[in-house]
DNA sequence: TACACTTGTGCACCCGCGTGCAAGAATTTT
DNA sequence: AAAATTCTTGCACGCGGGTGCACAAGTGTA
């Protein structure tokens, strides 16, 4: 079990290679000063010795660490996976590993920050919601992050580099499509009102179907993106009002949310998906495609995304935030 | 942006409080010998300085870096993310970060792990499943991970560790309940077969079914725990099928693959879950509870699991592997 | 007050590797 | 063939902090 002792350093491959310590790190350096020969030689010793560097001991010395760490805070949402899942792989393919730190329990959130920072990550990226501008410019101040990049979310503050798809062609497009698919009475709801009013899919959406309608929609929130708290405040929100006082669209500002007021509106008041009540989300996770839910919903190119952060990382991106991602809107039978 | 200057290590605040470096260290160590009235100066200077100690360099040092590697490669499965979710607070509590490392790539997997040994991590945890006991023994062999830990999962590897519920009794249960329930023409639906074959909840069901009616019942299999294989599968299958060939009941190895299967019988074949045909699960996904599945299913102690984990990391388990954890039956109403 | 002891503190050396420079080796030039 | 280049290679020193030991300071006893 304890193999410790088989830490084998660039001293031991010089040795058998029979060169110095400093020729074996050449060997590593792609455009390093060093002969064919030597290169080679250092290599098959490396091989036979099953040498390999040690990060640790580099990140210290050149002060780069190539770490990442990935703040999240809301597991409840399927949505984090599919992030996750990509972020984790574009990252690893360009060299970046990622240390996942879980800010959901809000007090440890800024000592699971500075724990990161401890290890000199490389950047801190944002894939909650929960942070809001305050904590964040706390997070920036005594500590050593060296950046704070929100993924998937627009952020008020200078001190962040935010990277998400274009929330207001987003809502536009959602809303075009409601309003020209004839729902009149709308309902949004959100999420958690943390971050600067004006950024919001909700503030978006209101303003974009009061411009198109000339009326001014309706809103309710929950406190955290939980199906779960959707499923309740729909229950009883829709249980009090009349059949005609109902809304015959309710705008989503994820999938999780909508997913949770779907599952309310059929079973706890026994209404139809999208015949009474019509829904829309955001994110399109995999079970929104599920034959139950068929949500339409907007789906960002992550990917993409994902690359812009990696240019981030290295220095190479254009402009501070790139806010100008493109998604496509999934129509499906839910509205 | 750049605060790399901001940098401050432990000899400035030895200058400042007017002692050593090492004294400055000592005041970090619990039970180092050191002065009421030096820790006192030490801790105000760093605090004025905003000093942190780098755990970059004391991984170094100590030979000990607090890092766990999560090796994730299926990011389909929603159980995923409460195993992250738990997994991570947990050790984050007991002072460990986490490196999540995606090897749903099956080439990039062992360089993943690799890459990892190469930051040091203290332990490697495998909640996936495409590791077999092949890429295990080579992932242990030259590379440098100390400990090798499967989570909730048996492994047959002698060089692994294993933290998993009891899923004889788990299966067990599932059984009793099945057959208890006057369930008797069972299917079960089984997910990659990559794990020996003694251990599988597969067999364990197989053979506790014959145990108790006499009759070995069937299975089918898919590659991967995702919904959709689980959807394609159960679509094609049954449709061949008369109505009398098929199963009454559908035992499936976890959740993602139930639900799967119930959005199929529901929407392919326009049966009924469970009146025509009933399905259990297993994990107790979030999503399992959702009206629309009201999957019966068997929820495992995570939080007892992941700090048996913590004991594994910190040396004082008891025994090598621990795998008698009991979980418990949810029973609902598709089964 | 002198002596033995129990803290408290400083220091040399180490963890494994990167950087810049200078000396040595190989190659080219004239 | 000697000089001028160009390539290679070795080395001192540094990254930030941990460990064990030796010495200094503080405490107690006779």
């Amino acid at each position: 079990m304890k193999q410790q002792d088989n830490q084998v350093t660039a001293d031991d491959v010089a040795a058998l290679a029979g060169v110095s310590r400093w020729t074996v790190n050449r060997a590593y350096k792609k455009d390093a000063s060093i002969s064919p020969k030597s290169r080679e030689k250092v290599m098959t010793a490396a091989e036979t010795l099953g040498y390999v560097p040690d990060l640790l001991a580099t990140s210290l010395a050149t002060d780069r660490t190539n770490l990442v760490a990935l703040l999240v805070d809301d597991f409840a949402n399927p949505h984090k996976l599919i992030m996750m899942e990509r972020l984790t792989r574009i990252l690893r393919k360009n060299g970046y590993d990622t240390l996942l730190v879980n800010t959901s329990d809000e007090e440890d959130a800024s000592a699971a920050l500075l724990n990161a920072s401890q290890r000199r990550v490389d950047a801190a990226v944002l894939i909650g919601v929960s942070f809001n501008d305050q904590s964040l410019k706390a997070a920036l101040g005594a500590k050593r992050v060296k950046k704070l990049i929100v993924f998937a979310r627009m952020s008020a503050n200078d001190n962040t580099i935010s990277i998400c798809c274009d929330d207001r062609a987003a809502m536009t497009a959602i809303t075009q499509y409601v309003v020209s698919s004839g729902y009149r009475k709308p309902l949004f709801l959100a999420g958690p009102q943390t971050h600067s009013a004006h950024l919001q899919r909700k503030e978006i959406f209101l303003s974009q179907w009061e411009s198109i309608t000339g009326e001014a929609p309706k809103f309710v929130a929950v406190d955290s993106y939980d199906p779960h708290l959707a499923y309740d405040l729909i229950t009883q929100l829709f249980r009090k009002k009349e059949r005609a006082e109902l809304p015959d669209i309710l705008v989503c500002e994820n999938d999780a949310l909508a997913m949770g007021a779907i599952d309310a509106i059929r079973f706890e008041l026994g209404l139809s998906v999208p015949d009474d009540i019509a829904v829309t989300g955001f994110d399109d996770v995999p079970q929104a495609s599920s034959p139950h839910y068929q949500l339409t919903t907007y789906r960002q190119p992550l990917t993409d995304m994902a690359h812009a952060l990696v240019d981030v990382l290295e220095g190479k991106a254009r402009s501070k935030n790139v806010n100008a991602f493109l998604g496509t809107l999934k129509a499906r039978t839910s509205a």
